[in-house]
RNA sequence: CGGGAUGUAGCGCAGUUUGGUAGCGCACCUCGUUCGGGACGAGGGGGUCGCAGGUUCAAAUCCUGUCAUCCCGACCA
């Protein structure tokens, strides 16, 4: 490829809408443009980039035993409703009518396409394995699109669904699928760690997602700084923290005016913030009243509460009628006394504490010496909170830290969610009928992208992993108004692409400064510059864009000292 | 959907307070000089000032409405 016939426009200033660097730098390096809110074009330069990663992910989905294929976009409502999402699924889909007025999707996923195919077709055992993927564009109506293709409204994602006959062929499927990620990411030269992700409403089967580390990031996780244990923030399994060698002491109501907060409780009876007991109370949808205690210096992780309350699917935080109506009382909330039957659910840290202070139901006052595993009745106990750096790994011990980072893809044991709900099943060893049990397995391409950019820039611009790189190789003529430059230029290029090399030709009648600024900007691995000490002396010269190395070679071995370099990045 | 900010040429911005012929830098076109890290000179093209209504002799500027974009909070590839 010439540049004389490549549309790339770079920018020399940065357009004001792009916040992070990724967007900064795609946008000015020509690899994409925006055409609405959450909707890209991407320019012949972005393209390449999307088509390198999509190859990787192919080889890769192939050598797993993957097979691609390709699903409509639009999709029927009646799949959805079968599956029980066209309700469930919200704003975020992007619905539509045809004329005849019946209901249609964009595609934000593709569980119930796929599962009504496959319901239609697959009948025995013996077909099983089936593992199918396509790469394709999905829509989801983003509450809020941001950062460029970090969260867009319309995206590239691979999404590959396995059926198996069962969990232990599921497992299997997961594990390939788990293995096959690792290697396509490491191969896009990316630094991210597989952290085990809650799996939300789906419940069943286990997931992780493949989160690169970036603090541009929007996923917040916990790594251990000791064995391999990462976690979502959501996920992040904390043990409770053992319990204090105290006496307990007898329980004491005491005034406390004016303490409807952990801070001003704290400062009024002058206690350790980790000798107190913090309420909050929430309702469900389908407005059931759920306390939940933990330390004072904790957070609720709403999550992990969530997991205890079986059909409920969100949590608002409770009007203070409904928490009087079982004798709560706001901001001086305490387990004891609290109506029979009502739900009440401790952090398991909690139970552990001695002589603590919680509220006593009653306004301006407060219990010492609260000792839950004497003072507290019929209240459930388990791990309710949210992680923090230096918390305790659940594996190993050791403290973990906090990172950030961006969900470039995840895999997900489905079990048998879809197939029970929409009736697909086939005949097992036995003749008797079974649903298919399934996993999903999604890679964000733009997003991966993305987070390549975020790992991998300097003020100069992108420094590209060679393996994803718009082209790996840029030859530039310094002058190439001088025929003899070009020409010499020609015949490098022309050698490199023969070896099987993707190189360009920056053969634009631009002066050097400006053509080795746009390199810089778009993060060529390799540059190579084509002056008079070429034409003079026979030396080509070779500069590495992420070291800033500069080698001078012979013609006669630059080939193989670039082919070796290549390798190298 | 709540909170904040911004809409003026392809990009970055000034002008709005105090109404009076729409500007600057970069990019683009022409000519000349220049030519290994975003050259210089001369000339040139391009904007119904987001949109709609209103106030006024007169609106980018004041008022009302509306749309769009960006950032901060509940989710996900």
């Amino acid at each position: 490829m010439k540049a004389t016939n490549l549309y790339a426009p770079t920018l020399r200033q940065t357009p004001a809408d792009a916040e992070i660097v990724s967007h900064q730098l795609m946008l000015r390096a020509g690899m994409m443009r925006k055409s609405a809110n959450g909707m890209y074009n991407f320019l012949p330069l972005g393209w390449r980039t999307i088509r390198k990663i999509e190859q990787i992910i192919r080889e890769e989905m192939d050598a797993a035993g993957g097979q691609e294929m390709c699903m409509p976009i639009l999709q029927p409502a009646e799949y959805w409703q079968e599956s029980g999402r066209w309700a469930a699924y919200g704003a975020e889909m992007m619905r539509m009518q045809d004329r005849h007025g019946h209901d249609y999707c964009l595609g934000p996923t593709h569980e119930e396409m796929i599962t009504a195919l496959v319901r239609d077709e697959v009948r025995s055992y013996k077909q099983l394995p089936l593992l199918l993927y396509q790469i394709q564009d999905k829509f989801r109506d983003e509450r809020r699109p941001r950062f460029g293709l970090m969260r867009s409204r319309e995206f590239i994602m691979k999404d590959l669904y396995s059926f198996d006959k069962d969990v232990e062929g599921m497992n299997l499927s997961y594990q390939k699928m788990y293995d096959a990620y690792d290697a396509i990411f490491t191969r896009c030269g990316l630094e991210f760690r597989p952290v085990e992700a809650d799996n939300g409403a789906i419940g069943g089967g286990h997931s992780h997602e493949f989160t690169v580390l970036a603090d541009a990031g929007e996923s917040s996780i916990a790594c251990c700084t000791k064995c391999d244990y990462a976690a979502s923030d959501e996920k992040a399994e904390l043990a409770a923290v053992a319990a204090p060698d105290e006496e307990m002491l007898e329980l004491e109501k005491v005034a406390t005016p004016g303490t409807n907060t952990i801070d001003s409780l704290v400062e009024f009876l002058g206690v350790p913030i980790e000798k107190t007991i913090k309420a909050v109370a929430y309702e469900t949808e389908q407005d059931e009243l759920v306390l939940v205690f933990v330390r004072g210096d904790h957070d609720v992780n709403e999550i992990k509460v969530l997991h205890q309350l079986e059909g409920a699917l969100e949590l608002r935080m409770a009007e203070e009628e409904a928490i009087r109506a079982v004798g709560g009382c706001p901001g001086f909330m305490s387990p004891i006394g609290i109506k029979e039957g009502t739900r009440i659910l401790v952090d398991s840290t909690v139970m552990n504490m001695k002589n603590a202070v919680s509220g006593a139901n009653e306004v301006d006052f407060h219990y010492k010496n609260v000792n839950p595993s004497r003072d507290f009745k019929d209240v459930v106990v388990t791990d309710l909170r949210l992680v923090r750096e230096g918390d305790p790994c659940p594996r190993c011990g050791a403290p973990m830290k906090m990172t950030r980072g961006i969900e470039v893809g995840q895999v997900f044991a489905l079990g048998t969610k879809y197939s029970a709900a929409m009736g697909a099943t086939f005949l097992d060893e036995q003749g008797k009928e079974k649903p298919f049990v399934m996993g999903c397995y999604g890679i964000g391409v733009g997003r991966t992208m993305a987070a390549a950019i975020e790992q991998n820039n300097d003020e100069h611009g992108i420094v590209w992993p060679r393996s994803i790189a718009p082209f790996e190789v840029v030859v530039v003529p310094i002058n190439a108004k001088n025929e003899e430059q070009l020409r010499y230029a020609e015949g490098v290029y022309g050698e490199l692409k023969q070896a099987g090399i993707d190189v360009l030709l920056d053969d634009r009648p631009e002066r050097a400064g400006v053509k080795f600024k746009d390199c810089d900007l778009i993060g060529y691995p390799v540059r190579i510059a084509i002056g008079p000490k070429a034409l003079e002396e026979g030396t080509i010269e070779v500069k590495v864009r992420k070291s800033g190395e500069m080698f001078l070679y012979k013609r006669e071995t630059y080939l193989d000292e670039v082919r070796k370099l290549l390798e190298s990045l």
